[in-house]
This record gives C-alpha cells, sequence and structure tokens, in this order.
DNA sequence: CCCAGGAATTGAAACGTTTCAGTTATGCCT
DNA sequence: AGGCATAACTGAAACGTTTCAATTCCTGGG
C-alpha cells in the first residue's frame, strides 16, 4: 500500500512550535509574521518536505485550479492535426499560473454536453476550453446557458456571445489563392467541407475572396464539396480532372493536409504530377507535409499561440478580471513547400 | 460572475427531511435505509440537480480520483505516433471507473521528476501513468523509491521491478523480417535508433532474431544507427545503396514511420522507387502511412489496448487489489502494403 | 501610572462530504 | 409486562486548508 504524502498543515506547526494559522500565513504571505517566526516555519516546512494539500485548498476556496478540455475523437485513418501541440501550450499555460488541464472523453453517445455538465456540477473544474466548434453546438449552448466560464478555440453562431479565440481561416484560403495567383493560375479549384461546418465555410470564404480580389471568375464546377477524408479528397480531384480542359483547373485550394493528400493521389492516379501539372495547397501543416512527394504548401495555425491565449483568457474570466478582448482573431501563415509549383 | 455549483448535501437533506447521513447513505447505498425514505431522498437530490462534490469527497477519502499523464513534447518536423488513441482510450477507461486523467507538461529544463514530485506531494492524483520510458528513466527511478502508484507504458532497466505495459517490439521487427524473407529478400538492412534507446534495442533485436531465424548472415553494415528524424532515416539509406552491388540491401526495415518516409525520400533521391527497387518496412502505422506513395507496410502497434490495460492495472494498484499480471506484453500487428513490394 | 493602539499570534469556524458511534422506535421472545 | 435485538435514523467528528475575529503583548502618549 503505498502511501502518497501525509505531512500536514498541523505537524509543520508542532515542529516550529506555532499555531496552524501562522503557518498558513507565512506560507501564503498573507499575514505580517516577525520575521523570526518565518524562518523557523519555512525551516519546520522545509525539514518535512510539506507541500499543502491541493484538495483541501480547493475544498476551502471553491476553486479546482482545474481546467477541463476534451476533443473529438476520430477514426484511425484520420488524425487530429493539432491536438498535440494545442494541448501542450495549454498545459503550460495554465501550469505557470498554477492550473492543471483535466481531459476527458467525448462518449460517442448521448448528449455531448453531458460530461461538460458533470464536471461542472462536481466541481471537478473551474472552466472548460473546447475545441471544434461548430455552428449551435451544443456545448457550447449549455455552457451559455448555465453560465459556466469557457474559451473556444473556434466561432459558433454570429449571435452568440462568447469568448472565442480562433485562426482566421479566410485569410489562410485567401493567401494560398494570392499565392497560386501570383504563379500565373487562373482556373484554382477548391476542395472543400460540407455545408454543416463553419469553420469550413470560413475557409470557402477566403477562396472566393481571393478569386474576386483577382478579378477571376470561379466557374460553380470548382467548388467541390465532401466530407473529411483522403478518399473523398481524391475522389473530388478525379471529378475535378473530369471537367473539359478549357474548365479544368490548373489548382486546388483544400481544407486539409489529409484532403489536400487525397488530391495529390488522385492525380498520380490520373498519371499527373501534383505541383508541376496541378498545384494543390493543403491547410494545417501537419508535420508529415514537408516531407510528402512533392512538399505540400499548406496553411500553418499558430496553434500554440492559440493554446496560450485561450488559457490566458479563460483564467482571466475565472479570476472575475476583465477580459479586454473577448473575440480573438490570429493569422494564420502560409508555408510554401513544391505541391504548389514553381515560380 | 458565474457560479458553477452550489447546491450541498445538506440542502438536499433539508428538502428530504431527514439528516445529512442519512442522504449520503441512500445516495451511496451505504446503509439500509427505508424504502420511503429513499424515495423522497432521491427525488429530492433529482430536484434540486443535486451532485455531490468531487472535491469534498476527495478530501474525506483521501483520494483524488485522479490520474497523472505527461508526455514528451516533440519539435514541430516530429510528431507523436499515438498520444490521440493512448490519451483517448486511458479517459475511457478512467472515467468507467470514476476517475478522470490530468495532463501535465515535461518542462524542458529541470528534473524531470519534478512535476511528478509536485502532483504526488500536494494529492492531486493517486497515481501515474508513464510513456516513452527509458534505462535508468529518472522518473521511474522516483517513484520507484517513493512507493507511488504508477503504471508504465514501455520497459526500464531489468532489474527493476514495477508494473508495465509494453508491445512486444521485438516481436513486431521479426515479424517484419519474416514477411520480407518470405518475399524473396535475403539482403536486408535496419536503419535503428541509438544504442541509448532501449525501445530500439529490442526492435533491433528483432531484426537480428528475424534473420537469424531465417538463416540469413547480417552485413555489419546493414546495421545504421541514427536519430529519429526523417533526415536521419533519409541519410542512412544513402549509405546503404552506397555500399557495393553485392553487399546492397534490397529491403530495409526502421524503427519507426518517420524514419521510413525518410528512407522511402532516400530511395526517389536515388532515383529508385520503393517497394519495386528496395522494400521499407516503417514502425508505428500513423494513420499517414497508408495514404503514403507507395502504401507503408509498418507494424502496428495495440495502442487503445494498452491505454486501457495500464489504466486498469494502475486502478488495482491504487485499490489495494491484487495485481495478477504485472508484466504485461502485448503483440503488434504487421499491416502489409506496398511499400514492402509484391509477392 | 493608565490606557489606546498597533503588531504578532492564535482559536475556531467553514468548505462539503463520509462514517463512527450513538439514539430512538418497533417488534419479538420469554 | 419486561427486556432486548434489530432496523432506521441522526449528531458529530474528521479530512487539511484559509481566514475572521479575538487575544496577547508591547510601546508610547497623556
Amino acid at each position: 500500500m503505498p502511501k502518497g504524502n501525509s505531512v500536514t498543515i498541523r505537524e509543520v506547526a508542532r515542529r516550529a512550535g506555532v499555531s496552524i494559522a501562522t503557518v498558513s500565513y507565512v506560507l501564503n504571505e498573507s499575514a505580517p509574521i516577525s520575521e523570526e517566526t518565518r524562518a523557523r516555519v519555512l525551516a519546520a516546512a522545509a525539514e518535512l518536505g510539506y507541500r499543502p494539500s491541493a484538495l483541501a485548498r480547493s475544498l476551502r476556496a471553491r476553486q479546482s485550479h482545474t481546467i477541463g478540455y476534451s476533443w473529438h475523437h476520430v477514426p484511425r485513418d484520420r488524425w487530429h492535426p493539432i491536438l498535440d501541440p494545442f494541448l501542450y501550450s495549454m498545459a503550460q499555460a495554465a501550469e505557470a499560473e498554477g492550473y492543471h488541464i483535466l481531459t476527458f472523453a467525448q462518449p460517442a453517445d448521448g448528449d455531448p454536453w453531458r460530461p461538460y455538465q458533470e464536471l461542472m456540477l462536481t466541481g471537478r473544474v473551474d472552466g472548460f476550453i473546447l475545441s471544434e466548434t461548430n455552428r449551435d453546438d451544443p456545448r457550447i449552448r449549455y455552457l451559455l446557458d448555465h453560465d459556466f466560464p469557457f474559451v473556444a478555440f473556434g466561432r459558433a453562431n454570429e449571435e452568440w456571445d462568447f469568448p472565442y479565440v480562433d485562426v482566421d481561416n479566410a485569410a489562410g484560403t485567401r493567401m494560398a489563392v494570392e499565392h497560386l495567383v501570383k504563379l500565373g493560375h487562373r482556373r484554382i479549384a477548391v476542395i472543400a467541407w460540407p455545408e454543416d461546418s463553419l469553420t469550413g465555410s470560413y475557409r470557402l470564404q477566403g477562396y472566393l475572396e481571393g478569386m474576386a480580389a483577382a478579378g477571376l471568375p470561379v466557374d460553380p464546377a470548382w467548388i467541390v464539396r465532401t466530407e473529411h477524408s483522403e478518399a473523398a479528397g481524391r475522389q473530388a480531384m478525379g471529378a475535378l480532372l473530369a471537367l473539359p480542359p478549357d474548365r479544368r483547373p490548373t489548382a486546388v485550394v483544400t481544407m486539409s493536409d489529409l484532403m489536400a493528400i487525397g488530391a495529390m493521389n488522385g492525380l498520380y492516379e490520373a498519371g499527373l504530377q501534383p505541383g508541376r501539372d496541378v498545384s494543390v495547397v493543403g491547410f494545417d501543416d501537419v508535420p508529415m507535409a514537408q516531407y510528402l512527394r512533392p512538399p505540400l504548401t499548406t496553411v500553418r495555425q499558430p496553434v500554440a499561440e492559440v493554446g496560450a491565449k485561450v488559457v490566458e483568457m479563460l483564467l482571466k474570466i475565472i479570476r472575475g478580471e476583465p477580459l479586454p478582448e473577448r473575440k480573438v482573431l490570429l493569422p494564420p501563415r502560409l508555408i510554401v513547400r513544391e505541391s504548389s509549383g514553381r515560380i
């Protein structure tokens, strides 16, 4: 049977010959204590290796100093492009302020807000970070209705007023289009997500803005909406290649690196070479992207910054401090590699 | 200022017209209570939406019902091949038993066991899951010395007695070699990790066993030890290709998908085609592997099973239940795709 | 010489549970 | 009818903190 720890404030007090209140005051520097007593308490605490119980402290303060985070699990043929850096930067930012991240699974069935409710009602967390939000997101609805602290990585309904940090998705695809235009492309297609994806609609919008800014017409056949998978990306590329030569796009912008890879594979299947015959641009800049053949031009999201920012904002909310900016949009960066072709 | 929750057992007791002890007994079914009272308490609790405070409960029980997990952060040009499925399966397994996973960051500097110590002494967690263990792992040493509950995904020094679950790495590379031998290869190389990697030494050992079992000699030049990166894999392949034709390997086993990708890129650079001119096998089966050109033959680790198992074992330890098997080795699976060539 | 006032310290309550040790009411046996 | 076991329930302690309110001890002013 392991012990864990068991030295309490009482023992420190006894060893230093003072009351537990004094020990608490010394350790938290929350009351004037004579230098001599202070030194004695500190010494006793150090000798015993005393660390205050986070549990007792939390109970008393009614603050768990914990932040909840859950992510959507994806099937094994896909991946979560940002989980690692996002979670890591959140953990770092939280720990710098004495908080910790509690990760929980999103059960496949049942109301999506259930686990949030449970954590909230049992007082296990002081707030939540959400990611992969969408329009009518039931989790946001729930937290908003119950006035519980949270910050989202991603937006939702325009009319819902809640704090979020998001990447300027439209700017990302706009930059991709601008880059392709600069390379001389005029017929640029987009492999987009279904209409129910809010993030997808921002990215599509960026494409449209980019085309409009360049004064290029958009053939409706160039906008392919399909699900987020490699196979879908491949099929979409097949459909684009089936267009008559004068309408066939010479470049394709996609919603994700996964779909970009599908698109490139679609080109190979047709005997074409990505980056030479047709340019392809992805979104996410997963680590693999740079090692693909050809290396993938893609839009990199400032994931670590988002992670640090959402935590910073959430802690302000939890502490009741004013929140200077409730809605933050961070710019992505276009990483140019060979899949978009040579200049 | 958000409220969180605040309905306590006291209010439930008042509403049901009983003492708080009775409420507790009803809710935990830990004492005989008349059916009538039971119903009244349950009704009161439901009407108030009462959920017991996890904090108070933990303090009283001296159990946080929380498990700590930390992972090594990697630079952006690499990735953590198993974080998502591993963390997810752990969270699921833990939650089924009323536990949660606390994730924390490993600071770049300082003793690696510091964050473990902090969490342990403050009573925030009841135990830890470790991953990416190695020989002389200071975290294992620390937890062992302090007799604190933990289970590792991965092994360490033979003489250290601690509970772990690991994938049978040797079996993985052995299967890879067998597969290649079956395809007719006789000169099979391995791109391995530096000697200080314990996991790497198991995987190398499996390669050696596979070669021995097939009665094939191993040319020392076929064993290239190098760091875990795409560039290293590429250079290693270059070195292998530089061997004289009669010593040049026709197949290569690698320690990871990342290095396999490097190896394949090395082949392309030399104007060769992976899977046709030289076979390549990876390790991990990252989601990308199947979309590579050619799709990568690789060893898949049963990550979700490991996650469920380590949690199951840790909870047994925490609860003081007997642990039937302290050292578990799970078999990996070879996923055959085209990078290893046609039969 | 007394007392106000401040600095340093302490006792005890409170946070919300669980559970031990008791108290009441009921029914049964002799 | 009296005693006693049992069932059902309750009061209070305890988990380890923080912090309010109270207490002690000085010092200096009148």
